[in-house]
DNA sequence: TCGTCGATGTAATGTTGTAACTTCTCCGTC
DNA sequence: GACGGAGAAGTTACAACATTACATCGACGA
């Protein structure tokens, strides 16, 4: 096993953010104070967070109702510009601490606690293209994730 | 890419409900007729089929209402004695074809027609396993699937 | 017969996700 | 400054997925 090198970028903070607003406007978007908030909140979580706990959060922190509904439109825009990622098996979304470059990516999700981990190895994700690609699929996109316990669990 | 040999019975029709029984029994588990009732109407289906689909499918064939919850109860059992999978990008269930030998099973989805084949490569659900235990996480349950385009849907 | 236990039924509710349509805001033009 | 277009965000309603709590039923042993 072993973790493909690449030259990457972790993001945090302001940092992040303004790596995550540049990114969506390269893409022609705009980094409107309504996506800055929901990103704000995204990255606020430690752990993947539902569109309506983000919206929860972005209420609260405007102090006025914001419907799930602007939610999902944003972070569906931001899964699609890398600046978050879905986690299917959790129904969750988290940020994507270096939206400038293209991953499949691995979490792990902690059943007990739900905390993620995020690991990029491309030699797993290209041997699941490559699978997918022999079985006739095109434009494969992996969702490879593993639910378990994280070793802080286990300890306790 | 290559795949994992190993002996398995690939089951349909008949041979695969007895399968299914046969695995349930042994797990002390009871084969009732609801439960071979929902495992019939889930095999019948040529795609993943949510609890939704199955409770309908299953209300209409016994010219009676059962409810989803029901439904529910005995994918998780199906789920937990390998008979049934989840699709957890498709909130949906697939009967598994040799519920005698367990695998982490890959499940390519086309997001055009939803058509779903299975595959095991022991080999990539290993590396990810693998991976999932160095970064120090037990019991982990690998969850590989790939959105993309079949065949057909490609060609047409 | 009675108690109990597992399976199923029933009802209610919670959570996640979409659709349709309206309103707002920014900006360019006249 | 008034008008109009376009994209963003608001509002409402609803569809789809999932769980909880409790009632009922039937088999089976005491």
């Amino acid at each position: 096993m072993f973790m493909t090198r690449h030259d990457h970028q972790l993001h945090e903070g302001e940092s992040l953010k303004n790596a995550a607003r540049d990114r969506l406007t390269e893409q022609g978007e705009q980094w409107t104070g309504m996506r800055a908030s929901v990103f704000d909140a995204l990255a606020s979580f430690d752990k993947p967070a539902s569109a309506y706990d983000i919206a929860e959060e972005v209420s609260k922190r405007q102090g006025r109702r914001v419907a799930a509904n602007s939610v999902y439109r944003i972070l569906d825009l931001f899964v699609g510009a890398n600046l978050a990622r879905r986690v299917e098996s959790a129904n969750a979304y988290v940020a994507n601490a270096h939206p400038d470059c293209l991953h499949d990516c691995i979490f792990l999700i902690c059943d007990q606690c739900g905390q993620t981990v995020h690991i990029d190895d491309d030699s797993l994700s290209g041997g699941v293209r490559q699978a997918a690609k022999s079985a006739g699929f095109s434009a494969p996109r992996p969702v490879i994730e593993v639910r378990g316990t994280c070793g802080d669990c286990e300890s306790n």
